[in-house]
RNA sequence: GGCGCUAUAGCCAAGUGGUAAGGCAAUGGUCUGCAACACCGUGAGCGCCGGUUCAAAUCCGGCUGGCGCCUCCA
């Protein structure tokens, strides 16, 4: 049984879907006017790694992710770069799309843009305003956040609680300071399109909500995105959709706790982030997914070196053990697999989805992974260990990998004929117990950038 | 002011009533020509105070510290 924590309800919950294994579920984009930091890689991974987790276990999942390609922020930038806003987004998009390739998450089943939703974005201001939920201020449409009874249902406040917080924008043509708005007019000289309100551009919000509707329904499994979502923009969501559609918007909202930076949230505005991409240059994207798996999704994670050298160390232990196991394989004689080593793989898989059935716990799941870890390291080690054995322990522990997305980032390098001649070399040095000249044939090659080890399993030469 | 989250070893992080998983780092050992890897071993009584209980990191009350949201933000 799958539970998640669910921040509608404030409670951890059994993962019931409309339909039996099938799970239809949306995930904020990004807004594609820059380059995505770390914090925002935070979401992109863990989501990427729940919908691996549910089609593990059988389910089809609907992954929708969104691109939010019209917004002020993209026409600000597209002015500083000199290029159109499209010009701009697309760009960005293209930008995000490395690094979400470079973290080895998997592509949305459909990622919509905006641009392309704004014959249904209209119709849907539409809807609202026929049902008295929105109403024309000016060149603008606002919601009418009174007239929605369940406002504040997700972030758990009433609306006099938040008009209280007393920092809302006070607009004198909003009917109420918490309106907010659907459609803003704009100029014909700037980005725009054509509505009955005149030229103008859509909400944040109404987007997300005309997506989500058009792309898995009026009611959807689960919506997810970063804890800072939850107000204003899933907030206004819900009242968007619930409001046209009359039935609940999503039955489970799932928000990740944000990365901070000396105790602080790392934020564009606070401009204390660190691009995913200048992280990912020293010490390689995997890191970076290793980093959003070692704590549970939706803890706050504080960023620090310190931190990140840790997880590429732990890292370091998964693909020795994947190493280790495939050279074994190699010389291993065939025979039976021991029921002992039955039952181990066994364990790790169930305290595995035990773990990830459990609200998501990645580091409860990695910790399955590095029991297993330990015993494969030892059947490897051990001549005797059959090769089927080794075989099926490969497989439980590639299974598992591949549920956490890792062990995709170092391919086997193409030694070059050069090392090959200097190993054989040492080879020879050390079977003539020259060890000092094997010791400087070992700097030599270190110098030219590769590592030589001598394993169990034979000589080992890697690019550092 | 309102709502919410959080506090476990040097660092990260599980554990929601029965005497503290795992990873990194450190350290002792085995292995190794040396080294690396691997393996075996070593470390906390869980922010503070009080209460409930045969039994609490886990429940209750209070206190303190950290953070987030209430404005664009993953």
């Amino acid at each position: 049984m799958i539970q998640i924590f669910n921040t509608l309800t404030n409670k951890k919950e059994e993962f019931k879907t409309i339909t039996p294994n099938k799970v239809n579920m949306y995930v904020c984009g990004p807004t594609v006017y820059n380059y995505i930091h770390i914090g925002n890689a935070r979401p992109i991974c863990v989501f990427d790694v729940f919908r691996r987790f549910l089609e593990y276990r059988g389910y089809e999942v609907n992954f929708v992710q969104n691109y939010t390609d019209v917004n002020d922020k993209i026409i600000k930038q597209a002015k500083e770069e000199g290029i159109t806003p499209e010009e701009c987004s697309e760009k960005y998009i293209k930008e995000y799309e490395k690094d979400a390739t470079g973290l080895n998450v998997r592509p949305a089943t459909i990622h919509p843009k905006v641009t392309l939703f704004m014959d249904k974005i209209i119709p849907f201001i539409q809807t609202l305003e026929h049902n008295g939920y929105a109403y024309r201020a000016g060149n603008d449409v606002y919601y009418r956040t009174r007239k929605f009874q369940d406002y504040g249902k997700l972030s758990g406040q009433s609306l006099d609680d938040l008009i209280a917080g007393a920092r809302v924008d006070v607009n004198d043509i909003k009917e109420d300071p918490l309106d907010f708005a659907l459609w803003k007019g704009c100029g014909t000289d700037e980005q725009h399109w054509d509505s009955p309100w005149g030229a103008g551009r859509p909400g944040w919000h109404i987007e997300c909500s005309c997506m989500a509707k058009h792309t898995l329904g009026d009611t959807i499994d689960l919506h997810c995105g970063g804890h800072d979502l939850i107000f204003p923009h899933h907030e206004n969501e819900i009242a968007q959709s619930e409001a046209a559609n009359g039935v609940p918007f999503a039955n489970y909202w799932m928000h990740n706790g944000h990365i901070n930076v000396d105790n602080q949230k790392m934020s564009k505005s606070l401009n204390n982030f660190f691009l995913t991409r200048e992280v990912a240059e020293q010490y390689g994207y995997e890191v970076i997914r290793y980093l959003m798996i070692q704590a549970q999704y939706r803890a706050p994670m504080n960023y620090s070196v310190q931190l990140l050298e840790a997880c590429k160390a732990s890292l370091d232990r998964l693909y020795q053990c994947r190493d280790s196991l495939t050279a074994a394989i190699k010389q291993a004689k065939s025979g039976a697999v021991s029921p002992n080593a039955k039952a181990i793989f066994e364990k790790a898989r169930t305290d595995f989805i035990k773990a990830m059935e459990d609200d998501l716990n990645t580091a409860d799941g990695l910790t399955a992974v590095f029991e297993l870890v330990r015993e494969l390291n030892i059947m490897s080690a051990d001549a005797s260990t059959p090769k089927e054995e080794l075989e099926e322990g490969l497989k439980a522990f590639n299974e598992l990998i591949d549920v956490l997305g890792l062990l995709y980032e170092r391919k086997e390098a193409e030694i070059p004929q050069e090392i090959l001649d200097l190993v054989e070399l040492r080879k020879e040095a050390r079977k003539a117990k020259n060890f000092a000249e094997a010791d400087r044939i070992r700097d030599e090659i270190t110098a030219k950038g590769y590592s030589v080890r001598e394993t169990r399993q034979g000589v080992e030469i890697k690019k550092l």
